[in-house]
DNA sequence: TACTCACAG
DNA sequence: GGCTGTGAGTA
């Protein structure tokens, strides 16, 4: 048994938690009463790893290949509760759940201690907590466009969830991230994923600047690993140790480069969580490692509040305590197909399953216990090595988006029972449309849109191809339009002779957008207006995708820290009257465009200002 | 285009 | 366990 301080952002002062597990805990210098461990290193040899690995961290397209790559998975604890925690001017330490209905969707670290899980219902959990906080999520009410949060218990009757307000949070995590690092995967509203790539690059060369001079012979290997010039670097977080007595007494071995950008970045891991309690006040767990897939499986190790690194070397030890079915998209039926192809059916083995999957099967013997699925078959043959090398992939490939709501009991009998419905789903849809353009800078639009309804087990869609509006306005009255036009084909769609009472009693209903656009490729308005006078239902002719150019945000990094620049291109660049922002020439016609639909846009703004109302709310609902 | 299934919270 | 999204496959 190994006694270590447990680090913390939110409670990190005095507690003492014991594991026993070979893991190694370091203090966050929070105490004083605290003596740091000196790093254990013990320098290679000779390095495994060339310049060209160490080279490629700087650039963002190849540093996810590198043996080097230091890739970061952040996690906010029990979302949905912190969030509805923070909005009530609550602590951390008040039991608090958020509720869907009758059921509990997140819950508080604090409530957990009361032994209140997800399966509660609310009348279970206020048993085990009296006086435990119930939060509702925000809800659209039935034929409002806009979500609120109201003060009495919602029905689902008579109102659609909201998750609004936590895309909205998850929307200014990101910009955190993203001031912080150049390259960030946004994985769900509450997960995020890092490549810290640059960020240890520069400050390798910082901490080692003979390493600057051997950059150009890519081949070389490094030079061995210094046992001075750490500064005053220490390990944060608990690490991950092999099987070595060692490790437990004199700390995790520092003996080639991946350990050092390993401790650089459990430290980049760290003060990222730190900005997050600090602007958001949100605790967060992370995992460091070489891939995604560690990453991610590391910070659902260590929770709430802690940080998880998985060294190279541990990577064995570490994966031992995980099933297959524990990596994503393995969760379910794939999952089980692969364990039933592969599993050794002795009981020491499946103590390590994974390790007895790298041993006993070669990429042949994957593929063809897989039929021959040599992409699934090379999945599992580098996930049980931690060495799926998978790039960060951005937001910007969003396929489609949907407003759903499933209806209790008949009460949704006729058209006019839906109308109501489908003004919700249109607001709903527009909103996060919105949110996200803001968010990636770029004016998208559904080329398609389609309304799904299910009456008793079967399910209608019909979707039709519509034209982009820019202005959100004039969008959401076509949405609208769309919307009610499909209902009608929906409801005269006939098998044989049935009439329309096929799609009712209607139990559930959607709305779908999908097909994005951008509209940057319209050089002004004019020219989108007379595109869109022109509408017709074909597919052709239509505006190029550009993704998003990203913002350089590897400004905000540790070198060009505080430094401003402003000198570069100032030729080219011109000051807009209406928001005194500096713009580029070739982009000021769109930004003229853009003023023009802020003003459109008042309706829109003023109601998201209703959603701000629920802001310095004190009372709760009940 | 319409529909189904799988997966993740 | 209900609810809410997403993406992929198929005919």
């Amino acid at each position: 048994m190994l006694r270590i301080v447990a680090s913390g952002c939110v409670n990190p002062s005095t507690k003492v938690v014991s594991f026993n597990l070979n893991v190694f805990g370091i203090d966050c210098r929070f105490g004083n009463d605290v003596t740091t461990m000196p790093l254990n290193i013990k320098p290679a040899d000779q390095s495994r790893f060339t310049y060209k690995n160490l080279r490629d961290l700087n650039d963002n397209n190849k540093a996810y290949k590198s043996p080097l790559a230091v890739i970061c998975h952040v996690d906010v604890n029990a979302f949905f509760a912190q969030y509805e925690q923070n909005r009530l001017n609550l602590s951390h330490d008040d039991p608090v759940v958020c509720l869907q209905w009758n059921s509990i969707i997140a819950v508080s670290y604090a409530a957990r201690k009361y032994g209140i899980n997800r399966m509660d219902t609310l009348e279970s959990a206020k048993r085990k907590c009296p006086h435990l906080v119930v939060a509702h999520t925000a809800v659209f009410k039935r034929g409002d466009p806009t979500w609120k949060y109201v003060n009495y218990r919602p029905s689902p009757v008579n109102h659609k969830v909201s998750l609004d307000p936590y895309r909205r949070e998850s929307r200014k995590m990101m910009r955190i991230f993203q001031s912080f690092c150049d390259l960030v995967e946004k994985a769900s509203v509450d997960e995020s994923f890092m490549d810290f790539g640059r960020l240890v690059f520069k400050r390798l060369m910082l901490l080692f600047p003979e390493l600057v001079k051997g950059m150009e012979r890519t081949s070389d290997r490094l030079p061995q690993v210094p046992l001075e010039g750490f500064s005053d670097l220490d390990w944060q977080g608990i690490v991950i140790l092999c099987d070595e007595d060692e490790e437990e007494k004199e700390g995790p071995v520092i003996s080639d480069w991946d350990d050092v950008v390993d401790l650089i970045g459990s430290n980049l891991a760290y003060e990222l969580r730190q900005m997050l309690i600090k602007e958001l006040n949100y605790t967060t767990s992370a995992g460091v490692g070489r891939v995604k897939t560690l990453a991610k499986l590391a910070s659902g190790y260590n929770k709430p509040d802690l940080q998880t690194i998985v060294r190279s070397r541990a990577i064995p030890d570490f994966l031992k305590r995980f099933s297959i079915k524990d990596f994503w998209s393995l969760g379910g039926k794939i999952g089980d197909l692969v364990l039933s192809r592969l599993s050794s059916g002795t009981v020491e083995e499946d103590e390590d399953q994974i390790g007895y999957i790298r041993d006993h099967y070669s990429l042949k013997d994957l593929i063809s216990r897989f039929d021959h699925d040599r992409e699934l078959a090379q999945r599992v043959y580098d996930i049980v090595r931690g060495q799926l090398y998978a790039a960060l992939s951005s937001r910007i490939d969003i396929k489609s988006m949907a407003s759903n709501k499933n209806f209790r009991g008949p009460s949704v009998n006729c058209s006019k029972d839906l109308l109501p419905w489908l003004d919700v789903f249109v607001g709903d849809l527009v909103l996060r449309l919105q949110d996200l353009d803001e968010e990636t800078d770029t004016v998208r639009r559904p080329t398609k849109f389609a309304l799904g309804m299910t009456c008793g087990r079967v399910t209608k869609l019909k979707q039709c191809t519509m034209t982009p509006i820019k202005d959100y306005a004039e969008f959401t009255k076509r949405l609208k339009q769309l919307s009610v036009k499909l209902l009608g084909e929906l409801e005269s769609t006939r098998k044989g002779n049935a009439d329309f009472s096929s799609v009712y009693p209607c139990i559930q209903a959607s709305l779908t957008i999908s097909g994005f656009i951008s509209l940057e490729g319209f050089a002004n308005i004019d020219e989108l207006m007379k595109k869109q006078s022109t509408e017709g239902r074909s597919e052709g002719s239509k505006p190029v995708f550009h993704p998003r150019k990203r913002r350089n945000l590897g400004i905000a990094t540790l070198l060009t820290q505080g430094k401003v620049k402003s000198a570069e291109g100032a030729a080219d660049d011109y000051i807009c009257s209406e928001c005194r922002k500096r713009i580029l020439k070739s982009n000021m016609d769109e930004h003229k465009d853009y003023h023009v639909a802020l003003k459109l846009d008042q309706d829109l703004n003023s109601q998201n200002q209703k959603h701000q109302e629920y802001h310095g709310q004190s009372q709760l609902p009940f």
